[in-house]
RNA sequence: UCCUCCUUAGCUCAGUUGGUUAGAGCGUCGGACUGUUAAUCCGCAGGUCCUAGGUUCAAGUCCUAGAGGGGGAGCCA
């Protein structure tokens, strides 16, 4: 039994494979099989010369997501996406497929993840599937390759701790328990005890947010380094996005095509290095008050704003003349191919309203953005349309950011962390920090944000027995796997998303 | 929780100032076509216009309430 991947090597061979049909189209006396079976994409032609009778009769009557056994002969056509077809000389019928839901045409959202359990198979899933597979096996290599050791951070916890974010509630045999939202601290007792590491795990967090970068139930990354500084964190962060990027591109070259994924703007990043601008600076930029690349944000968001406007006008002169063109009457077939562009037209429009309701909150969110506040989506948004590569945003104000980190001593009102931004939207993909050394100031720390004290004592004994400089970072997998893929949705990224709204399937 | 847009055929969507029998494309099914790439062409079938009230001679269209969904804010990876 061959795989469609290794159609490559058996050239001019007759073989056996297996699969699902995922497309079928059809001539006299020829059937185009469109077979996936996991590993990739085949086009199988049955041609009733060449096939008993009955076969042929099977293979005209098969319907989508028929699974099948076929026999034959593997040849080159440099059209196919993999490059090499089957001219099938035998078919079995393994089992059948009723009334498919999905066709090959548009489908909403909604309907999509009602179906995610069929939806898993169409070749774009496969594709991003295949890429986040990719993305993980580049992350734990790269970290085996530094000398990290891989551990875990419990699931279940026993405090609602670290603040703001509102957290899962359960049952822990008689106690209360939470589902963790981060393996941080965890990971820095865990660096204490190994050198370097990194957790890769599930997180919760029971935030209402219905945005097309937010999930429930994501993966997150955390390695922790001791002896680290946060310069030394930031090196490792922009050598590990470089790295991952790279080992994708090299190796998920088909999976990219199949995506549509401009891949231009991954060679920008491979050769520059990644801008690290203090909070300080990138207030100035979000507010207009400094320029990048000539121009401000302002003008930046301004020129977006009028490209919108811009695009629904056009739109809306090509569904005026359409209509003019019907109206003066016209054959029923062009009639109907004028009303399908319409239609289209108003639905662009539609996705562009949405856009043009937006920016201007956007414009005025970042023109009042207040010096001390942290940055919300839309300010992340701004920032991150000024550059091409990610972007990092280092030294905030300490008010801002969690209890554990770092005051920076040279700037007292300032903590040493950092946040990666995502270009194109995908928002913020990486956050981390230098770790709070001194005893006495993450106890004041506990203190003023109110935490239960008790829940930190065996994290507070990090800092009795031989505390030393440390840093690390958290990388969520699904944002990562979303700006990488360039999907619209993060809930894509993931086999069976979670998200306000969604348990099943 | 707030703001905003939406809900019409299996799916994706049109439906004008309220006015006769609610439309299209795709899909299903039947047929045509020897090489198709979301194939194409012809034909048949397919409707609780989200729900409940209300205004009106008349409601898919207007009003009120509710349900569900998209996007955004907050929060964050």
């Amino acid at each position: 039994m061959i795989q469609i991947k290794d159609f490559k090597n058996h050239e001019g061979q007759t073989i056996e494979t297996q699969g699902w049909l995922t497309n079928k189209r059809s001539g006299k006396g020829l059937e185009f099989i469109i077979l996936r079976d996991g590993s990739g994409f085949a086009q199988c032609i049955v041609d009733a010369e060449s096939v008993p009778n009955d076969v042929f009769e099977t293979a005209k009557r098969l319907s989508q997501e028929s699974s099948i056994k076929l026999e034959g002969k593997v040849v080159k056509d440099e059209k196919q996406i993999g490059g090499y077809e089957l001219h099938v000389t035998n078919l079995e019928l393994i089992g059948t497929s009723v009334d498919y839901p999905i066709t090959n045409k548009e489908h909403g959202i909604e309907f999509l993840m009602d179906k995610r359990h069929l939806w898993l198979r169409s070749k774009r899933q496969w594709a991003i599937l295949k890429i986040r597979n990719r993305i993980i096996f580049a992350i734990n290599n790269f970290f085996q390759k530094e000398g990290f050791v891989q551990t875990d951070s419990p699931i279940f916890t026993g405090n609602a701790a670290e603040g703001s974010t509102t957290l899962f509630s359960s049952k822990y045999y008689d106690q209360d328990a939470y589902l963790a939202q981060t393996g941080q601290l965890y990971g820095e007792a865990m660096a204490m005890a190994m050198g370097k590491i990194y957790t890769f795990g599930p997180t919760f967090r029971a935030e209402k947010s219905k945005t097309r970068r937010h999930l429930s139930e994501f993966w997150m990354i955390e390695p922790e380094m001791a002896f680290y500084n946060n310069d030394m964190n930031m090196d490792l962060i922009e050598k590990f996005l470089k790295y991952v990027v790279t080992d994708v591109l090299d190796n998920c070259k088909n999976e990219l095509e199949i995506l549509e994924r401009d891949t231009t703007v991954f060679e920008a990043l491979k050769a520059k290095p990644f801008p690290r601008l203090t909070y300080d600076k990138a207030v100035e930029i979000i507010k207009g008050e400094k320029e990048v690349n000539g121009k401000t944000s302002i003008q930046l968001l301004n020129e977006d704003l009028e490209n919108v406007k811009a695009k629904i006008a056009e739109n809306k002169k090509g569904i005026e003349e359409r209509e003019k063109e019907i109206a003066g009457g016209v054959k029923k077939g062009k009639r109907n191919f004028l009303q399908a562009k319409i239609d289209q037209l108003k639905q662009e429009i539609n996705k562009l309203e949405e856009a043009e309701r937006n920016i201007p909150k956007w414009l005025e969110s970042a023109k009042n953005f207040k010096y001390g506040n942290d940055f919300g989506g839309s300010d992340e948004t701004v920032i991150t349309r000024m550059f091409d590569t990610p972007v990092m945003v280092y030294n905030w104000p300490h008010e801002i950011k969690a209890f554990y980190m770092k005051r920076d001593a040279d700037n007292p009102e300032m903590a040493k962390g950092v946040d990666v931004l995502a270009p194109e939207g995908y928002g913020e993909i990486v956050g981390g920090g230098e770790r709070e050394t001194n005893l006495e100031l993450l106890i004041s720390k506990i203190e003023e944000h109110k935490l239960p004290m008790s829940e930190f004592e065996w994290y507070l004994d990090l800092r009795k027995y031989g505390s030393v400089p440390h840093a690390g970072f958290g990388l969520g997998l699904e944002r990562t796997v979303a700006w990488i893929c360039g999907t619209q949705h993060i809930r894509e990224t993931i086999p069976f998303p979670r998200y306000y709204g969604r348990l099943r399937p």
